[in-house]
DNA sequence: TGTACATCAGTGAACGCGCGTTCACTGATGTAC
DNA sequence: TGTACATCAGTGAACGCGCGTTCACTGATGTAC
């Protein structure tokens, strides 16, 4: 049955998040349209009044994922008794968390959907890039010194992170405690090389 | 018809090396049985002589695909002359070079494979994680420093360049500047990071 | 405000298609004598 | 060294199965009058 615009608007929005959370966690070509429409409380059948193809809704889905969150780059910002080192050190205590790992539905998707994405052709890429660059640009505002400088510095932060945590899922099923030194050095030569840096 | 043991056993291992390759190109969803047998000149339905399964198979081939090798951990390491800065920049140039980018079939499983594995199950985790292991012991011999600092240097080298890698994999269609910057900036902060630290 | 009706979001069966796996068969290999 | 024969690596057709996509249909929505 047909339903108000209102309602099939927001069933879009459930089905672009359903999908931009499996995805995370299955990947790109571990989720069929079935599951995601399921996981939006549809059926698969009227998908297609709203994406042209799984293609389409998996580009859109990967361009609402990059709309994750991350302590303290959201919600604590306004926070200025904290200083920039302590936010710096907050953020990578909480991007490479055992939470973060174990979680990838809700967490970054520049880890969690590279691999895939390099795989998914140009029109993916593009989406991805824009949100890698969103995400340079979110993560910026927690370092310090002249743009080109703190650029360069993010680049190098979040590539860290993103290999990481990449590595860490990787093996946490198979070597529980590499994964979590991979995680626990991270944390601690990040900021120490900040530190340095800065 | 049969052939004789010692084909048998060249057929086996072509099977396992194109398996390698097509799996860091395409991903371990992203190849089939008959295409990994028809790259090794055979047809598919022969492939369960040799294998239990395609999962069986496919923990093989990133097993083997951890054998990869790069300049200049492998081949000119005999090279006294060099100094450990150059042979670590002449590595982290390597790795993070367009070619690297752009040939992961012959290039680092840790960075083609890692959100693959991660959603592959405990057992191929757990190949995964050897791998990953081994990759640590190579890339340490070009550091110095005591064994602890090594190693923690080394997990935070590798990261940094899978995450790059993969990050620029991931934008090189859709913008390629981006791409290139990813892999140049890390280039240049990791040694510069080793200098500060070593 | 009411009424008639075109619109269209959503349903669920059906479609080709490619996948991993199985299996009867082939014929060279390699062993027993 | 020769011969007979069991073995088994490899072939290619066939199997269920799940996938993305299509489509006839339903019935509430929202518009025209």
């Amino acid at each position: 049955m047909k339903v108000s615009k209102a309602q099939a608007a927001e069933h879009r929005a459930g089905i672009v998040d359903a999908a931009a959370r499996l995805y995370r966690e299955k990947g790109l070509e571990g989720v069929g349209v079935a599951e995601i429409t399921r996981d939006a409380g549809l059926t698969h059948g009227g998908l297609y009044r709203h994406f042209e193809s799984k293609d389409a809704l998996a580009r859109e889905a990967c361009l609402r994922a990059f709309e994750w969150t991350i302590t303290p780059l959201d919600g604590l910002e306004q926070d200025a008794h904290a200083s920039s080192m302590e936010k710096l050190q907050a953020m990578v205590d909480s991007y490479l968390s055992t939470s973060h790992r174990d979680h990838p539905g809700e967490g970054c998707p520049a880890a969690a959907l590279a691999t895939d994405a390099a795989r998914a052709g140009p029109e993916m890429s593009e989406v991805f890039a824009q949100g890698v660059e969103r995400n340079i640009q979110r993560f910026m505002r927690v370092l310090e010194g002249g743009p080109a400088q703190k650029r360069a510095q993010t680049i190098a932060l979040l590539s860290s992170m993103v290999g990481a945590l990449a590595l860490a899922r990787a093996t946490a099923a198979g070597n529980p405690a590499l994964s979590e030194e991979i995680l626990r050095t991270l944390r601690e030569q990040l900021v120490a090389g900040a530190r340095a840096a800065g």
